[in-house]
DNA sequence: AGCTTAGAGTTCACTAGTTGGACATAGTCG
DNA sequence: CGACTATGTCCAACTAGTGAACTCTAAGCT
């Protein structure tokens, strides 16, 4: 049974295949499968036979030209994933199944002065929500994916001390959630959750190297090399935020002076336009009057586009991706922030890791960390479909 | 045979296991190999008579406790790998087995004017002559790596167009040394082939994540991610000597400004010597002068060292690998180069990533890239278990 | 309508391959 | 010298995949 390379194995590794090609495909018939996965037809007659009495599968009769062939599909209830996101100021959640279709979505305001529990309390209470509104037995649950806004140790599981949420450092998400819901529960830090919700359904389809850029209050990064989220053996990787754009520059809460997050972050950023534009400016709100045409709005957004692109220019030469996403807030400015950021690149790069790179906003804006989260708990409860993802069906949001 | 999941191919990943724990143990009894491996003690039996008459494998008596066990080993002749590294003024060639042992390695100089023609010529030769001294039969070679010091497209094998060998660009080295020798020839740049080399036998061993970094007349880096070189999409990453980190410092041959290497390269930082120590100075009499003392050249190197810092600073915060290796003649300098390095480290790095890095100098010299050849070439013919490696004996070189 | 055809799925006997258990082997220890 | 013990081998049982023969069923043709 454990052991590998016994027939029991290789007779999993067979399952595992065929569950693949069929959640790749959407629904095969048999003889479908058998061609795309190289096994004879009679193995598949006999695997398909034990996932459908397991319940993995479902059979529906299907017309075709000779015998009526059956359509294999994974059936909806075979398992659900959930994915849980918090934000600095909001949190979300979605559902999904192992078909790799979002079936509930929601988000709601979360106050950034929320103590962990009431955060963790308001978790539980929209999950269990959005598991009733999709009707699914809670038994079904497979795993949970977590996303913090802060730099995680995955070993652990605990959050690191620069926490954008207050109060949260120290504690556990991920054992926290458990507890309450009773199934095993993996956490991440947005930016490589986002990273991961991206490469699979959103802008880095298809590609196996990524960089997710979200600027927001901070600028942080994930990395996707080779098809799999890269955290570095810290668990610290992706700091573009924190690479030295200017030696003599601001200093930054780092303690470093000329940072990249000093020039692009919307905590230094906002500040240049309080004097003209108010005080409570928030980074959507300069992007809305950018798009607007307001002109000192689209200078800073251009300037931090410039700065984000020397950064991307140092990562463009250092890892070579085929693309950059840009996320969070700053990626509704669209062309305005992507043309400065791809001059720079064009400027500072080296042209041969320059050419092949595309500078693409997020396609999934918010969604991509909850999106990312969902593709966690797939991918921990050992899917090894995601790189070819395909977001089969993204159902009407509830809220 | 050929379709994955059938019996026999359960029964080549067997095969597969038991020859990497025989390798990574030197030798083993069959009953450990039955423990290592979790196959049961009558496959183990089978697939060793298998091994046995396939010339893989070698069967000695050894005393034991009971029953006269039989110790299995590699047979020193079941194939070799030849190892083949290109500098810009030298020539080095290696032979290995399959159970990682160096039987023989000799390096020559090579003229940088030199044709490629030429260049090949030297190199069969020196192949050849190599293979004679070991006594080894030709038809056992199973492999051969190459590395280069330019740019090379590894999927098309063309040498890019900034070649320091001159005339070498656009040949394909791989199939040229493939139509001489008459076996399969795998080739990648120096820096990546410096990297696999002091992975598995220098000073990344046990580490998974590396950063090569080689300063000589320019500056690259080979990075490994995950155990493996990463290459990037487009064949490009690695490229730290054109990170940018000064927008307004020397112009550098790719046309930017500031990059790290117009300050720490051998070509930018020779002249700065030249009015007070000589026009023919080399990096490697500049080192020689530092260690002996010349304040001028300790200032130089440890201006080179800072600036390197500041790179690997950047590297560090993007990818955050657990070691930094320092190849080339700099390393020679030894700590009047690391300190100034691992100080630039300390101050432009987050600390949670730089905490976990360790730099440190080559241990391999300059045999580096060949030995990362010799790597490559196991690698390719599908030798899984480099990342344990274990260089058992490395012989008395030749010349 | 009846016949043919062709693709789909199933059954079955066969084969490859691993495994547990029985067994032979050969050394040490008392 | 006998008991003991760990090793390697053999054999029968078992698991799992496969080709070939077979059954089904819809569509196309006559």
């Amino acid at each position: 049974m454990e052991t590998p390379g016994s027939q029991s194995s290789l007779h999993r590794a067979n399952l595992e295949r065929v569950v693949r090609a069929v959640r790749l495909a959407g629904s095969l018939t048999q003889a479908e499968i058998a061609r795309t996965t190289g096994l004879s037809a009679a193995t598949v007659s006999n695997i398909v036979r034990e996932l459908k009495d397991g319940g993995t599968v479902e059979v529906t009769p299907t017309s075709a030209g000779g015998r009526r062939a059956r359509s294999v599909s994974l059936s909806g209830d075979a398992g659900i994933v959930i994915g849980v996101d918090f934000g600095h100021t909001h949190l979300r959640v979605a559902v999904g199944n192992l078909a790799h279709q979002v079936l509930a979505e929601e988000s709601e305001p979360l106050d950034v002065d929320a103590s962990s529990t009431q955060g963790f309390d308001r978790a539980e209470e929209l999950v269990n929500r959005l598991i009733s509104a999709t009707g699914v037995d809670r038994s079904k649950i497979a795993g949970v994916g977590l996303g913090v806004p802060g730099p995680i140790d995955v070993e652990s599981g605990t959050l690191g001390s620069t926490a954008i949420l207050p109060g949260w450092t120290g504690t556990r998400p991920a054992e926290e959630l458990r507890g309450r819901l009773g199934v095993p529960v993996h956490v991440d830090n947005d930016a490589n959750l986002g990273a991961l919700g991206e490469l699979v359904w959103g802008s880095g389809r298809g590609v196996r190297d990524l960089a997710y850029i979200k600027v927001a209050s901070g600028v942080g990064a994930g990395l996707v090399i080779n098809g799999k989220i890269y955290r570095g053996p810290g668990g610290t990787a992706g700091e573009i935020g924190h690479i030295t754009l200017d030696e003599s520059g601001p200093v930054c809460r780092c303690g470093n002076r000329g940072c990249l997050e000093t020039f692009a972050a919307a905590r230094y950023v906002l500040p240049l336009l309080q004097s003209s534009h108010g005080t409570d400016l928030t980074m959507e709100g300069v992007v809305r009057l950018a798009r607007d045409g307001d002109p000192g709005c689209r200078r800073v957004i251009a300037d931090v586009g410039r700065h984000i692109g020397s950064g991307v220019a140092n990562l463009c030469n250092l890892l070579n991706p085929s693309r950059v996403v840009l996320g969070g807030d700053l990626a509704e400015a669209g062309e305005l922030v992507l043309g400065p950021i791809r001059e720079s690149v064009g400027r500072y790069a080296i042209p041969s890791a320059a050419r092949q790179l595309s500078v693409l906003p997020g396609a999934l804006g918010g969604r991509a960390e909850v999106l990312g989260a969902l593709a966690l708990a797939l991918s921990e409860m050992g899917d090894s479909t995601l790189l070819d993802g395909t977001l089969t069906a993204a159902t009407p949001a509830f809220t």
